[in-house]
DNA sequence: TTATAACACAACATGGTGTTCAGTGCACCG
DNA sequence: CGGTGCACTGAACACCATGTTGTGTTATAA
């Protein structure tokens, strides 16, 4: 079997694409496998030489950028000590903004509440290490604290991603550094436009 | 029509607490009528008599959980200006502790997305004005940076929720607000246990 | 007592699901 | 060329949930 890869790859593409046109219009629940493969110009049986059901898609188009995520992550910043907190956020940020089409949707409130937890759960440790650990903070307090900045930083994130526009990436980062670093509002060193270079 | 109100009130509670019982083991896409109908020892025809469909009697929960939320809240802090933040905030604690049953799930990573969307938006005047107005932001941030604090703290109550055991009410809300402030980290005031009379 | 609200029971058309299987067209290989 | 096999079609299948409807039964409120 596969025997021409590059055919189904395009089938699986194509059905994929029209699932995206028509989640990013209504709710999961009211897509049938028989609206995917009509848009897409297939056999509804076509559907299900490749996926077992809508929730497979979904999950595979999950997987595909949670690992894509980890694996950028882990090939341009290999050990995350070496880097600063900064650094690797940008990049975080960035590779969110490559994919906004599917990010702003999937971790919207429209979007799907597990794919949002894998979402966190990837950037836990790091933010473990370098925004709670060595505090002084009790189990208890961690995690929760934990939970607080994982929650926020994914919720605003989806939030500047509706419209990164408004905002440039590096006044985005330093919004999220500011949160992290519990550092005292001082936005003023923020509205200052333009001026990006050290 | 509707001769017999207490009647009617316990047949739509009892088709709620089954739906629920449901609920709280699988996803909502995999709760049938028959199902519910089952469980709760009613024709599935009765069912439609008080819900339009599955999405409907959810609807119908979290409308509730939301309206008496606002009610108490307006009910004993008129005027949120007159009270402390920290007042304001254990409050709302203590409401979701209440139904902790309730929320535990629905703010969860397994609950529904559009409730914890109305539930910020429910907390959005407050946060705003306590911790955001007169510091000097800019709009774009002000509401990418409520939408963080938000985010998390919907997030932390979730999972406080899950187990309220681990750390008592005051203590928690010490969490929200250190937060909220953006207070340097000094855990050591939190750590140290009982002693709860003022 | 009687009207009727609350609910049961059963049947219905509709539509999606997942599977199967014979058939078609195209690509690649000898 | 011509054969082999893969990708896909088309149609049919049984199954199940849906939402609705018509006809009952029962208990209670007036």
């Amino acid at each position: 079997m596969n025997k021409r890869p590059e055919l189904t790859e395009q089938t699986k593409r194509n059905l994929r694409t029209a699932f995206w046109s028509l989640y990013a219009q209504k709710p999961l629940e009211k897509i049938s496998v028989r609206e995917i493969t009509a848009l897409a110009g297939y056999n509804r049986g076509t559907f299900y030489l490749y996926y077992q059901d809508v929730y497979d898609l979904l999950n595979q188009i999950e997987d595909e950028l949670l690992d894509e995520l980890q694996r950028l992550l882990k090939e341009r910043l290999p050990g995350v000590l070496e880097h600063d907190l900064g650094e690797y956020m940008s990049f975080v940020v960035e590779i969110n903004l490559i994919h906004a089409e599917y990010g702003a949707v999937l971790l919207s409130s429209r979007g799907d509440p597990r794919f949002a937890a894998r979402f966190k759960e990837l950037l836990a440790p790091v933010l473990r290490r370098y925004v709670l650990d060595g505090k002084g903070f009790t189990d208890t307090e961690s995690e929760l604290l934990l939970e607080y900045h994982l929650a926020g930083l994914q919720g605003m994130l989806a939030r500047w991603l509706q419209d990164p526009g408004r905002m440039n990436l590096e006044q985005f980062v330093g919004l999220i550094l500011r949160m992290f670093t519990g550092e005292a509002p001082a936005p003023h060193t923020l509205e200052q436009k333009g001026e990006d270079k050290p």
